[in-house]
DNA sequence: CTACATTCTCTAGCCACTAGAGGATCAAGG
DNA sequence: CCTTGATCCTCTAGTGGCTAGAGAATGTAG
């Protein structure tokens, strides 16, 4: 039996997203000491890595649930398991592909501007003229913390 | 003089991200109707293409603010602004570079999984075991809104 | 005059956490 | 035994960049 932060340490998951997965039914509530304290046992450390490992991979936290689901039901038939993982790799693709075109972008606004105040920038120039552009960019998608694994 | 639907298709911005900047103060408080509608004229349109430029190529609204600082004095120098449009180039880079990491992760585990329950399914063993991948991949960010532009 | 569209303000929700307050409990050293 | 510092507890609020919805007022067309 463990303590959060033992499990914490163990499995890379902080120890409020610990909680937090709890408090979201991703695991189990565990048992407690007689002072309240967690304590977790080999199974819940599994989850936990599963977890991390997943969410590390990207999937959301809807489609974890799902893959938890059928890892606790072996019998269960695993086509789930394909389309979530084939979808969520269509998506990398896809945004992928955005952020080239956005690249291609930037690098073509970014390049060293000759201009010494921001009356002649070429960075401030382009945004704020947008048909001097190659039209037509997406928006690429949020900010995300990027924590590499064990 | 146009309201805030005009203003909104002229520029792409929908009206409650047009409020939205409004109470951030990207964009001043326009003067109003006696009945309290927002009226626009030119300059505030064109601030907002420029947002909505500039977010679509991803810029963060507190890099936005610095821009739109140095496009409201043309006599500044513009460092500033190269320097923010390099570092988000940088960012970029990055996410391709992570992305691609994780597709390739993604691409080996998700071909198509031989076993017919989840028990032999690939896709959840990978997860259940970390050891069986090639470890260390870096956690991907924040789903995004793909909004084309114009 | 009656619909219907547009606008207003305000609040709450999204995602996956993270940070911080304020308090209890634990283990180790003196 | 007592103190110190680490760990843990719960709870609330904040992050970014919006989006959705309630409920009310105003504008416009037929």
């Amino acid at each position: 039996m463990l303590n959060i932060g033992a499990v914490s340490k163990r499995t890379g998951v902080k120890i409020p997203t610990i909680r937090f997965y709890e408090a979201e039914g991703l695991i189990e509530p565990p048992p407690r000491t007689t002072s309240g304290r967690r304590l977790y046992s080999d199974p819940e450390v599994r989850r936990l890595s599963f977890i991390r490992h997943a969410r590390a991979l990207g999937f959301e936290l809807s489609d974890i649930r799902s893959l938890l689901d059928l890892s606790d039901h072996p019998e269960r038939p695993c086509g789930e398991a394909d389309r979530i993982a084939r979808r969520h790799l269509e998506d990398v693709d896809a945004r992928i592909a955005q952020l080239r075109a956005l690249k291609r972008e930037l690098t073509r606004i970014a390049t060293p501007c000759e201009g010494v105040s921001a009356g002649q920038c070429r960075v401030i120039e382009t945004l704020a003229d947008h048909g001097a552009c190659g039209s037509d960019h997406a928006r690429p998608s949020g900010r995300r913390r990027i924590v590499s694994e064990a």
